[in-house]
DNA sequence: TTGAAAGCGCTACCAT
DNA sequence: ATGGTAGCGCTTTCAA
């Protein structure tokens, strides 16, 4: 298997010791010393082999990201990358894995074998159960949470906060003059695992309801496939008496609504509103007035809370909440 | 570090090498051992630990993913969580590495250490010189390529063709009287990293010419920003001739271009033709005519080779060409 | 089919 | 600051 720590240090003179130390703890070795192995080093090509590193140290150097989405959705494919941007710098891999229900959630928790080999997990968008989260006080494991209801059993959440960013849209759309508002969102029986639909639509109504007495707020649920954008057109087409705005539980939502809406020869803003969330994927070129979140900045955060939580051992239990906000583009209207 | 293979041998009764081998090779090991084993193990919990056995096999279980593009973007995340649903199962872990400009690249392929930490590495959506690639050829190490120019030094190359899918859409619009067809595409000066962009720009040229005389290419450049609409736009409204048909070097224009000729009053397809390439996020709820390729199963049929290739260790050159064709919807016209 | 044992390449402890 | 060395938990050869 090529080149290993002996012949480096037979190289450059110096005990296999003193290889290891040069390149994990640098600053236990004299300059010069280092130098020479730095040097021996890269003429045999030379790099630590993370498999004896790991068995040794026991640390695997492995991140398990458990996410309930699809990898390639924009959120998680951007949290991965934020992720990865800062974990792979400092030798940490990531391993994915996926579950699309309630008994492989369940089946994950309960196979506990991931503790011998991640050295953290991270829970992206959705919840879990109390007694599965508990399962990692005893280890030293730490759990976090990403984009879930930050329950105390995790070591570290990290969200934004739904709720006001809904309140936002509403004080935005009430100061407008809107009163008669839609939700547009996905069937709840359809998606009661992900987290954030949750939040998203009590945030809304609560909002509603807090902002004005005279909001008069509505539901419409779309499937998730392809035919949401038309499902939700009929819908709204067809109300006796038509909101004047739309709330979206996200972009993906809002932005193929807003073409079937064009398509139909309606005009945006001036015939309705649209709000979308998440400022993703042609949100900013399209002039989708939207609430914004950084995703791949929540990826880097959680990173560095991470190396934080691993090389000091601290048990936290804290909630970051990321920036977000209402960014006001083209889609809204005043109510004449 | 919890219990290993030593507690479940006591346990079931058996030596560790029983337990080790039920866990590699159970065929190797009497059914009813199997089972004895299979019973310690889950009551202990146990699983094999990766780092040592990747320690004492040599094999890291881990595809080095090096991408020129972005993680999160559509294609990439796609390849990734395909190749994720095969191969995490089958025990690999995916590392990913990111280089965006050729120093980054060189630096990968010289820095030959990758080798003693992966088991495999896939080139994604760029090109490597000849001489960074013959590096591999040494070892034993695969190297995969996708979306890439299929080079003899690659151990298998998957891709789409390119060229056959721009014709048929040339073809297409020929057919319906489109003589004047502008192509859209990023300046590529602003990318000469990405492999797939100088493959689409040829294939359209190439394919006007072969498919008709009478066919008048043109071409448009817009930046790689949020404005790339907004320019494509106004270059193409200030046109002498305006093109009867405009087609993008992906959908990522398109999209945002259709949007943008709509805000201005045109009518898609009524006015202009409009063509995408990738069939990616919204194209199918939007309508757009597009020429369709799958990367999440691109990821999948990588996987397969890539496990092929890692158990029985055949040094082919194959080029895997995975479907892709053009999508009739909504956003193309007949020229009157 | 199963067991004994060597040793993969490191890290970290203890000496010097 | 550096070296010697035990041993991390497994896989795999060899022998029984």
């Amino acid at each position: 298997m090529g080149v290993s720590i002996r012949d480096v240090a037979k190289r450059a003179g110096v005990s296999i010791a003193t290889v290891s130390r040069t390149f994990t703890i640098p600053q236990k070795v004299t300059p010069l010393t280092r130098k020479k192995v730095i040097k021996a080093a890269k003429e045999l090509d030379f790099t630590i082999s993370r498999s004896a590193s790991s068995l040794k140290s026991g640390r695997s150097f492995r991140l398990a990201f458990l996410t309930g989405g699809e990898i390639e959705s924009w959120y998680d494919s951007n949290i991965l990358s934020g992720l990865n941007s800062i974990l792979h710098d400092a030798g940490y891999d990531i391993a994915l894995y996926t579950v699309s229900d309630i008994s492989q959630r369940k089946a994950f928790f309960s196979d506990m074998s991931i503790k011998r080999n991640a050295d953290a997990v991270l829970v992206v968008s959705f919840q879990i159960a109390k007694d599965e989260a508990e399962g990692f006080k005893a280890t030293k494991i730490p759990l976090l949470g990403i984009n879930t209801d930050p329950m105390e059993e995790f070591t570290a959440s990290i969200v934004i906060d739904n709720a006001k960013s809904m309140k936002l849209i509403i004080e935005y759309l009430a100061k407008l003059g809107h009163k008669n508002i839609a939700y547009l969102c996905v069937d709840p029986d359809l998606e009661n695992f992900r987290w954030n639909g949750k939040a998203r639509l009590n945030g809304f109504f609560e909002a509603c309801r807090s902002v004005s007495a005279e909001i008069h707020p509505t539901i419409v649920y779309a499937p998730k496939d392809h035919n949401r954008a038309d499902s939700a057109f009929s819908q709204l087409a067809c109300m006796p008496n038509k909101p004047t705005a739309v709330v979206c539980m996200n972009d993906e939502y809002a932005i193929p609504l807003i073409f079937r809406m064009q398509q139909s020869g309606w005009s945006i803003p001036e015939d309705i509103s649209v709000v979308g969330f998440d400022d993703s994927t042609y949100a900013q070129e399209i002039g989708l007035t939207t609430v914004h979140q950084d995703p791949k900045e929540m990826g880097r955060a959680t990173a560095r809370i991470l190396l934080k939580l691993l090389s000091e051992a601290t048990i936290t239990n804290s909630v970051q909440v990321e920036p977000s906000f209402l960014i006001v583009r083209n889609t809204v209207a005043q109510v004449l």
